[in-house]
DNA sequence: CATGAATGAGAATTCATTCAT
DNA sequence: CATGAATGAATTCTCATTCAT
């Protein structure tokens, strides 16, 4: 949607406060923008813009430049916001990412039928990642984690390693209730979303070639992933 | 700061002949290289130097330099056998993906029934790819095919829909003997090697922190996938 | 051995505001340089700091960082100035030429004996060219121009046909007035300038051997040229 | 007239006169092709191929590569040859000139009416310089001239001042004839090949924009030179 | 003598980062 | 706080020259 993602960033107007970046972050400080807010706006100004930049290029290939040009800052203004280009990157990541975290603690909770489950998962995924500012967010961290172990180690810790206890928590009682044939799942509760992860790869390297339907992809993945096996 | 992770490259031993580069090439010829063998030994040294310093930083954190040092040549060399960085990127991604080709061809004619034919896939897969140096290559497109649509569609023509043509005929024959519940991998074949792109990402990224078994997690998910469905 | 027979400018005085380069240029503004003028000021030294260098040693013979070495500014300060190497070349020849068109467009306008003319002629190219830094734009047109086709017509369209124009008007005027023999210099204009031409040359290659009078010899050739002749 | 031309050549080869390098040479030395033939056309070649290459792209940008594929010798052969490429260079210069030298020291021996004088003069220049390759010599040696001092200084030495002594007491004794109205030839004898320079450099860089007429030029302006004047 | 693969010094250019205004 | 001009370290690529065959 939003996302000029392809644009060679030239006098870009400024995305201020992109719901895209932070999307549903329920900007809760109500009317007036005090003089923080003023700040914050250029902070979220260059994170959406490095969003953009990191996206479509890479760490590497991205120049502190177009970020700056994009967000309409001077290049000089990003250093008052972040130690350096690392920082930002390291940073973004973070800022996109931290949103979830209440979600996902907040998944071990619910209690519901596992073909309930099932499609809320699928549409989570999709609505609040895939076709999100997130996806891209995904790919830099599937891109460029390994140069990054700070990265890599974050999005372990604060998202995939709670994520992960979380539904395994969720199968545990589906096991325990009988819903489900196995301990598959609980074993390798990464098969749930290879199907997004491997989506969101199609979609950024194949699609010209030949589209691919997540939501359909996700679906069938789970109908099988979820059915209670019986063996032929 | 945590960019650089990763030992620089020093007096790196060469990996002449690296068995995973060419595998299965019967070097037999006795001693002596011919003209036409030492140049071609060369160019599989810069190759093999090249996939270490390509997987280990990314493209362009990737210094030629870097580069000439762990194949033990000089600089200079490099450019004998590759136009410029880009065309060594490219020409290791195909070197490495070519072999692959006639064995994905050969695939479609195979002929068994479902559960061993899983076997034999995931077997495949791990020996063939993951515990190989095309895991390296596998996780490059993953990271730069987005930067280099050339690469993306080498990979798509002569590897992905290949593949993708031979899974679904396999399937296809298997769906008319009835010895699968649904169209659903004729569908979407990706969910078959979904766990096994999965795995490479994990183990790039988080294997640190929680290892992950991928054969065990594929053939979970090929018992999942393959398993006539008996509705509850 | 003999290539670098000039010394390979070291930390160089800044040649700043060199009159010759930017002749006339009543750089009056009192004290302190506006922004503007600042930025004016370090082209032209990087313009002078290029005319040194590449007069020396030719386009290709001349390294950048010496240049910027001479202009008395980092390496990568020129690359704000200019895009490139061969863009400095360009723009300083245009620089250097440019303040000419207006003089030789009021030299058609000129009405006077062709005595007198051939007098301020050479007093002119002189004064104007063989004792100023153009002749040394001169001669590096004549050296490189073949190898910059944009310079070598830069040169004719902005400066050459123009001065051939307004001299063949001139002369027409005078033949007219019975103040000429014939036509010769009409049809071959460049005969008035070939003496300048020489001097040039001869001053960069020939002098140490034999000095050479330019004000004298083309003084004796206009005398010849601008005889009304009588055949003998 | 042994050249005193510097060191005598350390590792240098001997100089032969290729027919096709200096046209019109006349080989007087019969017949036989000795075992040296084969060494001199090579070296011939590697000449031929230099003259071609620097003209075209200038000294610097000449690449040795080049050179020895259109001499169809392999780059390490022509260093059998020339010490450097900047051997190649003067000596490239040396062998086209040095056959001028002896037709030069014939020149101040002819007697005959200076109208003859001029047409012979005129026809010799067109004939051996400018419609030969001696014209691209020429070229060079105003190109690089100033960065080879070696080269500038063999020109001046075998060819230029030997002319130029020759011209003088030639024209000198059409002075005391009465032939020549005054010594400004003696003085300036290089007005009398200006016209010629001027067309060689005009031939390289204008004429795509407007065509010159060296023959009719240069015979212009010595009918006006030899002119015996008569004051208006 | 010839070859041409290999070398590595050198040059152009880029871009993260700093800092005076 | 902002700016954007200036810096210079770093990197790619070229090409003269060497030397084993």
């Amino acid at each position: 949607m939003a996302a000029n993602h392809t644009a060679p960033a030239k006098k870009v107007a400024r995305r201020s406060r992109d719901p895209a970046l932070s999307p549903r972050a329920s900007r809760l400080e109500t009317g007036r923008r005090s003089r923080k807010g003023r700040s914050a706006d250029r902070r979220e100004a260059i994170l959406a813009a490095a969003l953009d930049e990191f996206s479509m290029r890479g760490f590497d290939a991205t120049r502190i430049d177009d970020v700056a040009k994009r967000a309409d800052v001077a290049k000089g203004t990003i250093y008052l916001y972040f130690r350096d280009k690392e920082s930002l990157f390291q940073e973004l990541i973070r800022a996109m990412l931290t949103p979830l975290i209440g979600a996902i603690e907040a998944l071990g909770e619910v209690d519901m039928p596992l073909q309930v489950l099932a499609e809320r998962f699928v549409d989570l995924f999709v609505r609040e990642v895939y076709e999100t500012r997130r996806r891209d967010v995904i790919r830099l961290i599937l891109s460029e984690g390994r140069r990054f172990p700070k990265v890599a180690e974050f999005y372990y810790r604060e998202v995939l390693s709670r994520m992960l206890k979380a539904v395994r928590a969720l199968l545990r009682r589906a096991l325990e209730r009988g819903e489900l044939a196995d301990d598959t799942l609980i074993r390798f509760p990464q098969l749930l979303v290879a199907p997004g992860i491997v989506a969101i790869v199609w979609n950024g390297l194949f699609d010209r070639f030949e589209p691919l339907d997540v939501r359909a992809m996700m679906g069938a993945s789970c109908e099988r992933l979820f059915a209670a096996r019986r063996p032929t």
